[in-house]
DNA sequence: CATGAATGAGTCTTCATTCAT
DNA sequence: GATGAATGAAGACTCATTCAT
């Protein structure tokens, strides 16, 4: 078993780099928080940073085992039946959101450090690269869409996954908690309001294009 | 009237939250991009909190003139004609890009803000209140869509509007210089490629319900 | 006028880095000792090893003044008669030496620095290559002595005049606030002591290689 | 008999110790270097100024073996012949240099230790007592240099072993290994320069005050 | 003997803010 | 308005030493 003290540590530092963002969130804190001593943070990791990029690796794991799961989408894909294929994507959008809303806290993190400018792309974008390219070609082999198109239907493709599908799920979660508590939603209504608004938009923009 | 050097210490903190965020940018690193003695900071602003703050409130001020035009919305409304509507709501929503683009620095440290859990609910989320209430009121006046309905039809447009209208704009906006500089596309084309993916999910959407 | 506190600063450093070396010394001890808040330090320098740097290019500044004087050792070096020349030599290395011991402190940590391990050669052996090469020259010029030989040669009189002339002078200096309170001896008999003890050996070398 | 790690373990420290100075040796690398835990260091060692002193004290023992050898010395001194004195200074000075370079590493570091200021005098200001008391009291047994002579000769006598002699040699194996890395030095020529010059200036001196 | 984990007390450095002129 | 200097309070990180097994 891994050792509980720095699972402690990575609990503490993913509540408060989630909460107070990475900056504002001070070792200590997270010493205090996981109950451990201070010095054993560094024990264990090099530094500050160190703890972040622990947990940005351990989504990416994660994200790959959800979503590398080509079987899925393909299967969808096939689908000819409309209420079938309705009732496979559903299960397949809930898939997606029971992890991502799992994973809320850290994608919270992700989000956040998006936002600041670094030289190197930042993590997000690279994992909303991984699925939309894994997406554009389960598009492109069933349906033959972009047969003719180009770059231009390409880059008109990212830009709509980007920022009427990636983007509104990872919004979703990352303003999850702050919805409930501002707004006293239920954790279920929230979900179902979401998951309407997202067939209404961005699905609905897929099954006319599949039409 | 305003001191240039007022002016300076503003335009550098907008640029350095941007960027890095407002806990990671240092008051030395606004005096040196601003090009000013970091204690004249001090004779302007009672502190780093205070520079944001004045931030915020400048774009409160713009976004109050430009969204409380309630007769746009109005009479966007109250065109029958499908075509014409169209027209319209691309105006629309081109003032509405042109506007937030050139604030997407200090929108994209809005955002940053956002989510970060404080007391008070963020200024984003008030923001998009004003604007998601002055749609439905919009809408309800005209439609009647709302007449029957209650409040879990009235959770369904805010979540609607917040997920799939509102943040995507923001996301936008707040990625925008990131997606020019990551995936090498022009300002022109990713606005284009935008405003197509909007109309395609978010105002088909609102298309069809209106019908 | 230089700043003050930067003053003390160096002055307070330059102690306790020879009383108890660079890496026991406290930045805090520094502070405390130069009575000046410990901020400040970092006001001024960058880090406390920018300090040490600051003293030694400070005492390679002075060295260039006193040891680049060439016209001294010229002279002395054509003096025929035999007491002229005992004379000039006193005259000459009392003068070395009254620097020497002005700059005692900073030169106990060049010693002490020169007994670590590092890439880069040590400043105190960059020094000794200054002066004994100047002093080769001088001396292959007046009497070339260096005619025949060669490497073999020019080697022999670098261990020399560094083992037997330089370190034992940078020897007296570094221990001569530990001579006298250990052997409670008077600064002018320690002096006079070394001064003859120098003539003894590493000048009756000279001279009789002269002759 | 000593045990494998703690022979691992004071390897590991003499080395550090004087390649980075004590201070700046970190208990971790000692136990990185040995290949040993670091706990494991705390087993046979008090603290890490004990390994210091067990390396000290181990030197002591084997100065007082070479260097206690009475017979030697004395057999030295009586030497009428003046060949046979020079030959059998040779051997003597290469026997104490053979001795000195076998254990500069910890020279080194008593060195550096004595460049510190403690309250107690520094042993490598006792190991100069003993051995130049020793040598003062030879001299003085078989050719009355000192009678008349007083604490100022005895004064003088200290100073020049000190300074020309003890020091000389100190230093030559201190810098022992940075000569023949800087100064591509090679073991035997840096040998034979050293022996050279130390037996044309304090070597010299000692000759002509016998005759 | 040996070791992985743990810890108290620093240590250097930073930073927002203030002072004095 | 403007500025160089100054400062209190942290902040990240370190390190010798100890504990528990």
């Amino acid at each position: 078993m891994d050792n509980e003290s720095k699972i402690k540590i990575l609990n503490a530092a993913e509540n408060l780099f989630s909460e107070k963002g990475f900056e504002a969130t001070r070792v200590n804190d997270i010493s205090e928080l996981a109950k451990v001593n201070k010095a054993l943070i560094y024990y264990y990791f090099e530094s500050k940073k160190e703890i972040l990029d622990t947990l940005f690796n351990s989504l990416i794991e994660d994200v790959k085992v959800i979503f590398f799961d080509e079987e899925t989408i393909s299967k969808i894909m096939d689908i000819k039946n409309i209420d079938l294929y309705n009732k496979s994507v559903e299960i397949w959008i809930n898939k997606v959101l029971d992890f991502l809303i799992s994973k809320r806290k850290i994608i919270k993190v992700l989000l956040k450090q998006a936002l600041n400018t670094v030289e190197s792309k930042p993590l997000l974008f690279s994992i909303s690269d991984i699925l939309i390219n894994q997406e554009i070609k389960k598009i492109s082999e069933k349906y033959d869409v972009l047969k003719a198109n180009s770059k231009s239907e390409f880059s008109q493709i990212m830009v709509t996954e980007f920022f009427t599908g990636f983007m509104p799920m990872i919004n979703f979660v990352a303003f999850y908690d702050d919805w409930i508590s501002y707004y006293n939603f239920s954790e279920v209504d929230l979900r179902n309001n979401f998951v309407q608004a997202f067939k209404d938009t961005h699905l609905a923009y897929h099954e006319k294009r599949l039409n």
